[in-house]
DNA sequence: TATTTATTGTTGCACAAGCAGATACCACGC
DNA sequence: GCGTGGTATCTGCTTGTGCAACAATAAATA
């Protein structure tokens, strides 16, 4: 019964871990993109998921999804974003339910300005990261994710 | 120029993914701790590390800390689980700014009650994210952080 | 075709979060 | 002792979020 109560040990940890590093960095990322850009974190990985689509166009569902946000919230965001005129919604024309948003030039515009101070921050705080304890491991992991060997 | 620009996609990649476990993780402790325990996330978070500290007793200050939130946001998680009963706020003796949150015996039975649904929600989630091809390399660096070889 | 069932997106409401400002307290220098 | 600066916590206000209920459209079935 040890090594199943270790699992969920080990587990709990990962999880603790996890989400430490992760408030870490989006505490950062909300003060440097707010300071800069005026954006919140969520909007910008909304402007940056879209540039990184194919045609730039996404239905409010992969945004959600993208965002890890509810439907809701997901519909107000795109709100905000298109009152600053950094998207436009576009009807689906297949599926008259769907609705596709995509990015206006200034929202690609805002999207290029904020990219450095975004890349910057996160560098700094995954430095800041590297420097506690707890943290430095996952910081060391996250790299070899993508580029195995 | 172009070794440099790597560093920083992957870096950016790294942070996606972090950020989408974080994010399916967190959904999920979400709806069963409400539905199980009418506890949020950070509520159990507090429940937790309370249990887990020497003496049962930690500041706000650490508690923020612990939870990524502001101090404002600190004072009323405080408040809700002290309404609840779930724990008792301590005047500190030699720092009389201070203040020291102590969970109750209420406190510690919800966390016990609800400590299984998170254990089992969390052994859930991670398995759900191993099926996606891009968060399975997290899933699978997590549990060796703290255990390494 | 007509009727049910599922999907997509939006709105009303209640609540939790952050920021800025206020209060109480400690620590240091004079 | 007395001010000055820094720390710990709380309160008012605004904003973003999730849930539940809704409207509109598509897909399935009879």
């Amino acid at each position: 019964m040890g090594i199943k109560d270790d699992a969920v040990e080990v587990r709990a940890q990962g999880w603790r871990t996890l989400a430490a590093l992760h408030g870490l960095i989006e505490s950062e990322l909300e003060r440097s993109l707010q300071a800069e850009a005026q954006l919140s974190v969520v909007e910008y990985t909304v402007l940056d998921a879209l540039s990184r689509q194919d045609g730039w166009h996404m239905r409010m569902q992969q945004l959600a999804r993208a965002t890890a946000l509810s439907a809701s919230a997901t519909t107000r965001l795109v709100n905000r974003l298109e009152d600053r005129g950094l998207l436009t919604r576009i009807l689906c024309a297949d599926d008259r339910r769907g609705i596709y948003t995509e990015l206006t030039a200034s929202g690609i515009k805002l999207l290029e300005e904020a990219r450095p101070t975004h890349d910057a921050t996160l560098e700094r705080a995954l430095a800041e990261a590297q420097e506690i304890p707890e943290l430095a491991p996952l910081v060391d992991a996250l790299p070899k994710l993508h580029a195995p060997v």
